[in-house]
DNA sequence: GTGTTTGCTGTACAGTTATTCAACAGGCGA
DNA sequence: TCGCCTGTTGAATAACTGTACAGCAAACAC
């Protein structure tokens, strides 16, 4: 005999966190084209007629699906600064390097939903302005925790927002490196490549982002 | 009166040089999900037809233009790598960096083709294959300089593969980041933060990537 | 001019896509 | 238990997708 029960009800926003689910789901199942709402659907075990339902269509699921793991992660990232928010800018740093770098935001599925996403910045437009909001975010606590670095160490003229921009392409770098192939390194070695930075930063590469004193050789 | 002239006739290879440039400029125009077989011949002004002629697909013709885009810039990176080969391996180094990060590389068309490549690496084959092998073959020049700079400076249990891997993570991230928004630094300031890494490196910074003597601290 | 080669066309095809919407039914209030 | 509200269904639709192939015609040899 078939199922007698075709479906239960949730209230919408539930729903679409499960929709939203389901998209992530099918991205790393998938991959960004082979993605279709019919496979969503069946992911989330839904009818497909579901997403336009609750979604204007399958574009703007999807940029939702990426501002939701983008939230999720910025949440982490802010919580992992916020709890070595006593310390020094030094051990601050190498809080956000380890949160950046832990097995769970180096996890391949997410890298490479994260991936597809990149790819699809410059065509789709509400991913493009989603990105934008985040990655300038990002860059302005590293550019907050370099700057208070120069402070400690008594740096003048230290354009902490062009070394931010440095370790954010440092850390993007080896997230894109991990997504395109996670056996290149481990998280504790692209933890390690990090304190490297800090490390040469500390002992005299910071001179090249001093605006007046450049390096006399 | 219609056009009477339906068609001129080329060399395939000719011909498959057009379709190549057709599809780039599709990648960038329409991303990897709206190029079409249709549009790329549209843009190339053949037929749809066309590339199931020369190709045994439209898979096999976008796994060569990315071939062709690989090519192209790893031949201007040895180019660049060879010019600089009598010297030091600092300047050899700058070299590869001026290269790497010179506007003819960091054009926003080639790196949005980039991007859109990078984003298709884990569900195309092809283009996992290519990019595997062109990757490879970027972090081992840098691996080698790196050697060679470890050796210049009596560095011992120097890790090059590892610092290679950071190295290319920097590089790798600023393309991203010229790619996602291309004003957020100019060429030259990407490369004066590549300098800093260096220098950060000759500084103090190596000692992280020493295999037995860890920072005392 | 004629013949031959073959690069190229353009329609046809089967399969997929996102989206629509009238009908259905779960689940709550009364 | 009834009745309403509304979340959900699923078939239908139109617009696409990549590929195949029979025939056309450009360009060359003669």
């Amino acid at each position: 005999m078939a199922s007698q029960v075709h479906f239960t009800r949730m209230d919408p926003e539930v729903r679409k966190a499960h929709l939203i689910d389901a998209t992530l789901v099918c991205l790393k199942q998938y991959g960004f084209q082979g993605m279709s709402v019919r496979k969503i659907c069946a992911q989330a075990g839904v009818s497909p007629g579901l997403i336009s339902h609750h979604y204007a269509g399958k574009d703007e699921l999807v940029a939702e699906a990426y501002q939701a793991i983008t939230r999720q992660v910025m949440g982490q990232l802010r919580e992992a600064m916020q709890n070595a928010a006593g310390q020094g800018a030094r051990e601050r740093l190498s809080a956000f390097f380890q949160a950046s770098l832990s097995e769970k935001l180096l996890n391949p599925h997410l890298l490479e939903a994260w991936l597809a996403f990149w790819g699809a910045v410059k065509t789709a437009e509400a991913i493009n302005h989603a990105h934008d909001k985040s990655y300038k975010e990002y860059r302005s606590i590293l550019a907050h925790a370099l700057g208070q670095l120069a402070l400690e160490q008594c740096w003048v003229d230290f354009d902490s927002g062009l070394a931010a921009i440095g370790l954010t392409a440092l850390l993007d770098g080896l997230w894109l490196e991990h997504g395109l192939d996670p056996d290149t390194f481990t998280p504790a070695e692209a933890v390690l490549i990090c304190e490297a930075w800090i490390d040469g930063l500390l002992a005299g590469g910071f001179r090249r982002f001093c605006v007046q004193a450049q390096r006399t050789g």
